[in-house]
DNA sequence: TAGCTTGCTAAGCGCTTGCTTAGCTTCGGA
DNA sequence: TCCGAAGCTAAGCAAGCGCTTAGCAAGCTA
């Protein structure tokens, strides 16, 4: 990861330093977690003494937090950018798949971080991107509930299969690295293949 | 979980005061993560002194290694026996899924352990539990291919649907709680019949 | 050019961490 | 009846933690 990254996951935080401070947390977080990172980890990869770290965030935490919301939000964006453009249920859940997986993978470190750190969310952020994973979860299940109505889908609940493929989804973020294949499109598409079996349409 | 749980996870381990430790590591670990809790936290919660802890245990690492290669041989002995008791790879399939989602749902803090906290092993310790999980990997696929050898599966490639197969398990860990539905048997009866249809059985 | 703001560092404070030490009690055998 | 092993506690050590303080340099504005 480098700085154009940075811009382009976070348009909107200024300064410079602010995302560079970022960026070497989202390293950090993603191999170590956020219990086993030092503000002093984070501030030294970016290039900072320790104390640099304070005159942008207001504490470790709160770095967490920016990290988070913005991935979750970017997360939510996705979902409900495709419900609201593929009316067809199929087609639909087939974009919503590819995308959200290869963002898993693509996004890898990202997301390990939105999916597996935000029990160390201090309560009242917690409940921040927890209010967007309803959301994302809701999207899902009411195309699916939408299929199933149409004819074009099969499952013994619209629940678990909800959970189903948003799972297949989140667990990309557990195992890809920068070495795996296939590559995140590649690896999207596959499985909006599985999803589609998995949703009983043949 | 009480000590009688304690008691059938591990049952080699003597004497009771280092099952109890075990058993509130357990709990710790999958709320707080390894590195979100403390030598003191574990001991306190098995009505201890901190130093107690070192009678057992060598280190807190120690209580973290007990914990995860132990859940990793009981799930790994959970996919082999089903490999070797079922010929037939629809059925195989069938109850591998059933038993590692109900096992995921049941024992959701271990296996939250199992899955999410094995980076926080040291080197050598994480190099057993690393060969157990590519023991485990390799079963499932073999079995997946044996099924598309016999026409009885289509994938649009083998080691993904190993890895999506495998992922629908692991995830069940990150989000289940004790208040969950449907229970554990259920969910894994549910999770089967999509997985058969991820594989195209029809 | 004076005065304010922004972005940073060196130093360090108070607390918590994993783990150790010394010593106590209990109990099964010789 | 003595002895050593097993299981535990009270006390505390050195290191590392999140975060604060005081102060400096650069740049903008009036």
């Amino acid at each position: 990861m480098n700085t154009d990254i940075g811009t382009e996951l976070w348009p909107d935080v200024t300064p410079d330093a602010a995302r560079r401070l970022m960026l070497a947390a989202v390293d950090a977080f993603a191999t170590r977690g956020f219990h086993g990172t030092t503000t002093r980890d984070i501030a030294t990869a970016a290039g900072m003494s320790p104390a640099a770290l304070y005159v942008h965030f207001p504490s470790k935490a709160a770095v967490l937090f920016a990290i988070s919301r913005s991935g979750h939000s970017q997360a939510l964006r996705m979902i409900r950018s495709a419900a609201e453009a593929e009316p067809d249920p199929v087609r639909c859940v087939v974009r919503m798949t590819t995308e959200f997986v290869a963002w898993h993978a693509r996004r890898h470190k990202v997301a390990r971080i939105v999916q597996y750190e935000l029990h160390a969310l201090p309560p009242q952020d917690f409940e921040v991107v927890a209010e967007l994973r309803r959301a994302t979860e809701h999207t899902v299940r009411d195309v699916i509930s939408a299929g199933v109505d149409a004819g074009a889908f099969t499952v013994p609940d619209v629940r678990t299969a909800a959970r189903a493929v948003l799972s297949l989804g989140v667990d990309v973020a557990r195992w890809y690295t920068d070495t795996s294949k296939p590559d995140p499109e590649e690896l999207g598409r596959q499985y909006a293949e599985l999803v589609l079996g998995m949703l009983g349409v043949r």
